[in-house]
DNA sequence: TCATTAACACGGG
DNA sequence: CCCGTGTTAATGA
């Protein structure tokens, strides 16, 4: 789709008109493939990325190099980290991949000062992003503090079905106890506590959650 | 007590 | 057959 047309469809109550017509002008549109690392750690930051659709993970490092999720970034999110990082040229401390096929409009760094200077909307649009993804940073450090690990996990599945939209996920639980932590083991007897729960339906591959079939119909 | 690791059986694609 | 799933036994925190 054409960056203008697409920028007046998602983005017209966010950004004035003026600022749209910029972000046209400079921003370069792209569809990323599932599961694309966009940002790996201690990598540079050149260029900030305004999601249109689809979703990225984000995790950070520990000291074994075992990554742990955080949270997603969504239509219309950005990365609070490269906003901060780019302004004082800092490398990324945390990594993003892709979890679908994401729609990106990437902006070069040196318009941030700029626009921030220039367009309330973008001013805005920079403070919220930077407060909601902060919001979601205690999320995650709250859940990682406090909740046990079947409280995790019901909170790992609810995310990742109201991101993807739909109440079926696509996972393993090898990959569920990665972004966890944790040990297949441990998910997989949780998943059948769960279902017999009657809070999950379980086939390989696949997870559904039947608390959301209607809601997202 | 509870998580992790390794090992194994089952079964669907 | 391969791989995801479900369980168990041993070990350690």
């Amino acid at each position: 789709m054409e960056i203008t047309t697409l920028l007046q469809n998602e983005f017209a109550v966010e950004f004035e008109s003026a600022l749209i017509l910029e972000i046209a002008d400079c921003g370069e549109l792209r569809t990323i493939a599932p599961h694309t690392p966009m940002m790996e750690i201690g990598q540079e930051i050149s260029r900030i990325p305004l999601l249109v659709s689809g979703s990225i993970k984000i995790f950070t490092e520990d000291a074994s190099g075992d990554e742990l999720f955080l949270y997603y970034l969504e239509h219309g999110d950005t990365c609070a980290m490269t906003l901060k990082c780019c302004t004082g040229k800092k490398k990324s401390t945390i990594s993003a991949i892709t979890d679908e096929e994401t729609t990106i409009i990437f902006i070069p760094v040196q318009k941030m000062d700029e626009w921030m200077v220039k367009y309330v909307s973008w001013r805005n649009f920079v403070l919220d992003s930077h407060h909601s993804r902060m919001q979601e940073l205690l999320e995650a450090v709250d859940s990682l503090a406090f909740m046990n690990m079947e409280e995790r996990l019901k909170k790992y599945l609810h995310d990742k079905v109201l991101v993807s939209k739909s109440a079926e996920i696509q996972i393993t639980h090898a990959e569920i106890a990665r972004d966890l932590h944790s040990s297949r083991v441990v998910i997989s007897r949780l998943m059948k506590k769960l279902e017999n729960n009657g809070e999950v339906v379980q086939s390989r591959n696949k997870v559904s959650l039947p608390e959301y079939a209607q809601k997202l119909k």
